[in-house]
Parts: C-alpha cells; structure tokens; sequence
DNA sequence: GTGAAAGCGCTAACAC
DNA sequence: GTGTTAGCGCTTTCAC
C-alpha cells in the first residue's frame, strides 16, 4: 500500500491537479458537488498530504521574532541562548527567528518595539507586561496580519494566538506546599521575595503562595512581599533584613530572580541550615546550591521547551495546521537534588 | 538577502549542480580541491540545506515499530494510544509508526518479536527486558542496518542507538528524599513495591531508594522489596501485609504499577493519613488520588514526550542529522497536587 | 468552474 | 571526476 498523492486523488475523482487542490485548501472556485466528489474520493484512498511537498511548493519561509527583556537575568539569557539555538535548527525548515531586547518593563517602549514589527515579520513571541498600551499594541500586531504569543507572562485580553508558559498561581502553590512540608511543623515566618509586581507571572505566583501557606500550614506566618528586581545585591538587602528582624524565619521563597543574593545573605547569617530555600529557574547558580543542600527545592519552567514551543505553535499558526496541545503544555517542574538534570553539553537545556 | 540554493552555489563554484550534492553529503568522487572550492563557497553564501526539498527528492519514507508490552497497565495504554497519536501526525512527515504487543517479560519471546522486524521496518522502539537473547536480537538488527532505541527500560550493552527514557536510580533517589522528608521526622518502617524485578528500571529505583533512605534518613527502615507484578490485587495483598504486620509503617513507595491496590489496601486500613505515600506515573487513578491527598507525590515520566522523542531519534538517525540533545532529555516529573498538569482534551498529554 | 503547465530545491540515474 | 536531466508532490499562475 503505496501513498496516496494528490495526482492518484485527481484521477480517480476525474478532476485535474488544481481542482483538488482548491478543495484540500479550502480555496473558493469550485461546485459543492465537485468539492464533495473529491473529498469523498480523499476519504476513501485514504490520502494525507505531503508536509515536504506542500513547503517546498509554497516556498514561503517563516519570519519570527522573540521579543525579551533586556538584562542579565540568568533566565533571560538561557530563553535568549535557547532562541539562538532553536533559529540555528529551524533554519532547514524555512524558518528565520531573531531576536528583539527591550525593556520590557516599561509598557511604551515595549508597545513601541511591538509596533515596529508589524509588516516585518510573520509572527512574534513576546515576554509582555501587562499594561494597555501594550495589549493595543499586541491587539493592532494580530490585525495587521502577525501571529503573536506571549511567552513566560501572558497578557490575558490580548489577541494572541497562545499563551507559551507555565501557570504560575499552581507554581506558587507548589512552592508554598513544598516549603510548608519541608518545614516540618516548626511554627515562625516565612519570606517572600518577588521580582517585580509589574509582570503577571510573579503576581500570580504570590497569591498562590500565600493561599497555601494560608489554608495548610496556618502555624507559618508569611511576611509582606517585598520586591527584590530580580537583583542579587537587592535581595541580598532584603533577606539579611527579614534574618536580623525575626530571629524566627523558618522559609523563604523567591519567586524571582537574584537568587544568588539570597543564599549571600543566608550564608553571612550561618542559619542556612535552619531555613528552608525554596527559589524559582534552574540556572548554573542555583543548581549548585540545590546540590549543596542550601536550596531545598526549585521550581523551574524550561526555556528550551518554551521557545521550540513558540515556534511550533506560530508556524502551525502559519500554516494552519493544529497544535499537539499535549506538546505544547509547560509544565512546572520540581527539582530537588535528587532529579536535578544533568548539565547538557550544549547551550541547549532542556526539553 | 534570499535564501541561498544549490543552484546558487554550484554557480558561484562554477560546477554542476550533482557535484555540489555530492559534496553536501559527502558521497565520494569529487576531486578534493573541487570539494573544498565547494565547501568555501557554501560556507560564504551562507547555504543551508532545505529539509522540504530534501525529503521530497529523496522520497523515501520511514518506518517505525513500537514494541510495547502487553497487558493493561495504566502507564503502558497511555504510551500506546501516544504511539498512535504522533503516527497520525508524523504521518505528513512520511513517517509510519507501527505497535507490536508482545511479552516483554518473556526474553525469548521479545528476541524473537526483534527478530521478525528485520527487514520489514526502519526503526524499532522497545521497552526491553535486559536479557542475553534481547541483547543478541537487539545486535543483530542493528547490524542489519535497523536503528534501535530502547524505551523506559534500558539494555545497556546492547548497540542501540539510544534510551529514551528517565534516569531511574535518580528517580528512586528522588523519591526516597521526598519521602523520607515528607515523613516529617518521624520513626519507623518504610514499604518498598517493586513491579517485577526483572526489567532494569524497577531494580534501578529501588537501588537508589535505598540509597538514599540509609544516607539521609537512618530514622527510617526500609523494609524488604516485594514483587507487585504491577498488578492492583497482588499490591493490595502486599500492603495489607504490611499494614497487619508493622503498625508503625510511616510510609511506602510503589515503584511499579498497581497503585490502586496500594491505596485500596491503606483506605481499608483507614492509616492513610499516618502513611506518605510516594508512586510512580500519573495516570487517572494516582492523579485522583494525588488531588485527594491519599498520594503524597507522583514520579513521573511523560509517555507523550518518550514517543516523541523516540520518534525523532530514530528519524534523527536515518536522515543522519544530529538531535537535540536537550529536547531528547526526558525529565524526572515531580507532582504533588499543586502542580498536577490539567487534564489535556485529546488523548495525548504531556511534552 | 475547471484544467494545463511551470516550477519549488533537491536527489539519483545515467551519460560523458 | 563531472555534468545533464528527469522527477519527488504539491502550489500557482494563466488560459479556457
């Protein structure tokens, strides 16, 4: 049983080559009975399309560009290197990525940058905040033709074609229970340190921290949100004062980055033995100390699987084909030093 | 700047269009220095192959064999219906994915299964026995030029290509660490399930359990391993056993199947709530009863993501292009209820 | 409404 | 050693 191509389609239908194409692609010009003849003929022999024939007849390539926020946070650069990588692959399949760093934090220039894209290229994944100017601008991008997906943190009312991440209210309650258990039923506070509340993603991962920490372990007692930048030196401030002001702290939880400067000021205080870490993304630096037991756990999304991610869902958004919603779900994964992953040999990490 | 073309190259190096091919996939019968003038001129125009026309000059298709056990094991149905989802899409990429059920526990009968693809197929995928007669049969196809990777379970020695699956003394150790930190400090005796101890990856899970367990947690003691046959009734009679016979059981770990006689055995006991209980694979049954609260973790491998990537290597090794290494990776899942992925629409679930 | 025919970028015979 | 040429299965003008 050889495979059905559009020609053995044709013939037994008694139709030409271009006729059943118009029908596979859903192209206007022919008689509903005609159309309904070679569907039917389609469904009998069994024929499925040629993806290779289709691209190399197209002979239309793929523009995309990623748009990341500017900075050295250890998770931005690993999307960043990972966005490299993924356009190195993809380039045999016709696809063209790039890459856009902008301040992301600031709602104008990002909507600024967006606008720019427009007519430029085919579709966009952006880490957005979530802010008007900026969902206009992700709004106009879709109408003028562009596919976009928002990667990391969404913009829900915006029209983007899909939301790349991971749900991070159920990373924050992850977190909370695994801190709330590893705590072990000792009473005292518990830190919590956020990036900034300008992006949803770390908003998000508040509230489901403080929801558990609230309903299972009312015997920890969860200090306000303090906002760390996403820098060391910063939430080194931060955490040296929660140690000195409550010589009760049993936890913390960093639901940014700046990871390095927690563990700073846990170790100048010598009670990193007595406080449970539990932080977000594996990165070089927080893998060392999750093997060196000064974080307990860590809850990482993975860059790899996101950008390949963005890319699968906007050429399928290009090229009308339906996504594997399986595939294309992050999910929140759980480290402890146990399951850490092995270090790949590349850049790329990740799955 | 367009994309470049063999033509553009073969122009640019003043040869024939055959002799470019020759050089871009290194068949022999090229002067050297004309290969190398080749190889400039590639490199300056910055070619890239294009996959589409490749795949549909070369017109060859691939086909693949799964061979998974038999039987209705929760985790093994979910693999399946994975290999007949990526067949229905990997379809458009000329690729045929075929299952076999055979008796994987049986070495001969597996061997003899192998032995029967040679030559009817490209690639094979099995879950293996580590066996004599598994090694040997998995040799000889691949001396008979068929790509072999092993799936879930590994045969170390055996010439396959790849394994494609978990890490599985991490995921024992994983599962002691939780386990042994989820019980909060307490004293007493830990239940240890195995499936059967004749495919590497339960031996494997159990060894760094164990591991763990006397390293980190001398409070606790591991009782002997028992053979669950991964089956509900053989579990429930197991647990019961161990419920009657210790009443301080502090915690089990089911590194098999069979979790529903797990925890049909400990809600008769009516001890749930004194035992951590730690399984492997999501599936309905652990998933409904990790949200319940009667399973404290999940260790997971994600079935959707193993075919996948079986398939990609396998496809990887026929085309002889390279993998992503990171993307191949299959990760040590770690849920508890936080962080259970939702339920995905079709059938396939996971990435 | 429908069909004929010229490619898309590469591969593989076969000829020189 | 190297070049010529006829496709692979589809898309897309353009003509009828």
């Amino acid at each position: 049983m050889a495979r059905m191509t559009l020609q053995d389609v044709a013939r037994t239908a008694g139709v030409s080559l271009a006729t059943v194409d118009r029908v596979l692609n859903g192209r206007p010009g022919v008689n509903a009975d005609t159309a309904a003849r070679v569907r039917a003929v389609m469904q009998s022999l069994n024929y499925r399309p040629d993806r290779a024939a289709m691209r190399l007849a197209r002979g239309t390539g793929h523009r995309f560009c990623f748009v990341l926020p500017k900075g050295n946070n250890a998770f931005m650069l690993a999307l960043h290197r990972e966005v490299l990588d993924a356009g190195r692959r993809f380039a045999a399949d016709r696809v063209d990525v790039d890459v856009l760093e902008v301040d992301v934090f600031d709602g104008e220039v990002l909507a600024d940058a967006l606008h720019l894209l427009a007519g430029r290229v085919d579709g966009v994944a952006t880490v957005a905040l979530d802010h008007p100017s900026v969902r206009h601008a992700i709004d106009e991008l879709t109408l003028s033709g562009v596919s976009v997906v928002t990667l990391v943190s969404d913009v829900p009312n915006a029209s983007r074609t899909h939301y790349v991440g991971i749900d991070n209210v159920a990373a924050g309650r992850t977190a909370g229970s695994l801190l709330g258990r590893f705590v072990g039923g000792r009473k005292g506070k518990v830190g919590l340190i956020a990036g900034s509340l300008a992006l949803r993603d770390h908003i998000e991962r508040q509230m489901g921290f403080e929801q558990v920490l609230g309903r299972d372990f009312p015997e920890l007692d969860v200090l306000p949100v303090r906002e760390g930048r996403d820098e060391d030196e910063q939430v080194e401030r931060l955490v040296a004062g929660l140690l000195s002001a409550h010589d009760d702290l049993v936890g913390v939880y960093n639901a940014g980055a700046g990871t390095g400067g927690l563990i700073a000021a846990l170790e100048a205080s010598g009670r990193g033995g007595e406080v449970v870490v539990i932080a977000h993304e594996l990165t070089p630096a927080s893998r060392r100390h999750l093997l060196r037991g000064t974080i307990d756990a860590v809850i990482n999304q993975n860059p790899g699987h996101e950008v390949r991610s963005a890319i699968r869902v906007l050429l399928a958004a290009r090229e009308g084909m339906p996504i594997i919603t399986g595939q294309e779900q992050i999910r929140i994964d759980v480290f402890i030093r146990e399951n850490v992953p092995a270090l790949a040999d590349g850049a790329a990490q990740g799955g």
